[in-house]
DNA sequence: CGCCAGGTTGTCG
DNA sequence: CGACAACATGGC
């Protein structure tokens, strides 16, 4: 058990149940419990502190820290964003505990591929079949997401269970570049954006939005702007006179702010 | 029943 | 080049 103190521009609901991670599932109490890098926890918040239930000082320094993104000051992101555009300010205003998690890549590169055009909660359940069925277990009902590996060696028939239709050949084949050095993930990671994107769509099934959300949630690289649906609707009714690019270098912060308050706000696209 | 869901692909004109 | 159906599955 760890407790941080203090903690400032973080909130575990609108962080672990924004759309940008798929594994975390709340428990009665409030609290969410999700697995990443091996290790399973559940975290909460209590006044301005953090609670997390499952790891130890050294864990948390390894991996928590750095997944729920605590080393990045939001107070500043988040000012600078807002001067960028009022909508923006009230959509930030609006959930101002939301950070970008740094996933593992291949997780988020698989569960993105999964995310097309599909819903989050079948996304959601698809994910868990995956882990269920591939992933190791680590605890009672608690399996790691699959290593690429491990899914390379499947025939698409093997992914029959877990219902990912047509998407299963692209999970095979992501996996496939992936364990196989094809696409080397690390090394995309500090590729020019353009660059970036341009490898990931080597995968059949991965394209421009996928390719976004795997650098912007997988990848750490803030600048990217994935363009759903949602994200769609909401340039064109919030923000008409708006680029992605306008958004600059924390652009990917500013598209999870809108991303999530369009979502809470459906209202305001009917 | 038809439409939609954090899209992408292949195929037309 | 741009438009558009097809792609599995499940909820409404």
């Amino acid at each position: 058990m760890m407790t941080v103190k203090d903690i400032k521009d973080f909130n575990a609901a609108q962080t672990l149940d924004c759309g940008q991670a798929f594994r975390w599932k709340e428990q009665t109490d409030g609290s969410f419990k999700g697995i990443a890098y091996g290790k399973v926890v559940t975290i909460k918040a209590e006044g301005s502190d953090l609670i997390i239930d499952g790891t130890d000082e050294s864990d948390f320094e390894a991996i928590w820290k750095k997944y729920l993104d605590l080393e990045c000051d939001y107070g500043q992101i988040r000012k600078s964003l807002e001067a960028i555009h009022p909508i923006l300010k009230e959509a930030a205003a609006f959930a101002p505990g939301i950070r970008i998690l740094n996933q593992e890549p291949w997780e988020a590169l698989c569960s993105f591929i999964i995310s097309q055009n599909n819903n989050i909660p079948r996304i959601k359940g698809i994910v868990e079949r995956l882990c269920r069925s591939f992933g190791e277990q680590i605890d009672e009902d608690c399996f790691t997401f699959p290593s690429a590996e491990r899914i390379a060696a499947l025939e698409p028939e093997e992914l029959a269970p877990i219902r990912a239709g047509f998407r299963a050949r692209y999970i095979i084949d992501g996996a496939k570049k992936v364990a196989g050095g094809e696409i080397d993930l690390e090394a995309i990671r500090r590729m020019e954006i353009n660059d970036a994107r341009y490898e990931l769509m080597k995968i059949t099934g991965v394209g421009i939005k996928v390719a976004d959300c795997t650098l912007l949630y997988g990848l750490h690289r803030l600048d990217c702007f994935p363009l759903d649906v949602w994200m769609k609707r909401a340039m064109a009714v919030l923000f008409p006179e708006m680029k992605p690019e306008d958004f600059g270098e924390y652009g990917g912060i500013a598209q999870q702010y809108i991303f999530h308050y369009s979502r809470m706000h459906p209202e305001l696209f009917v």
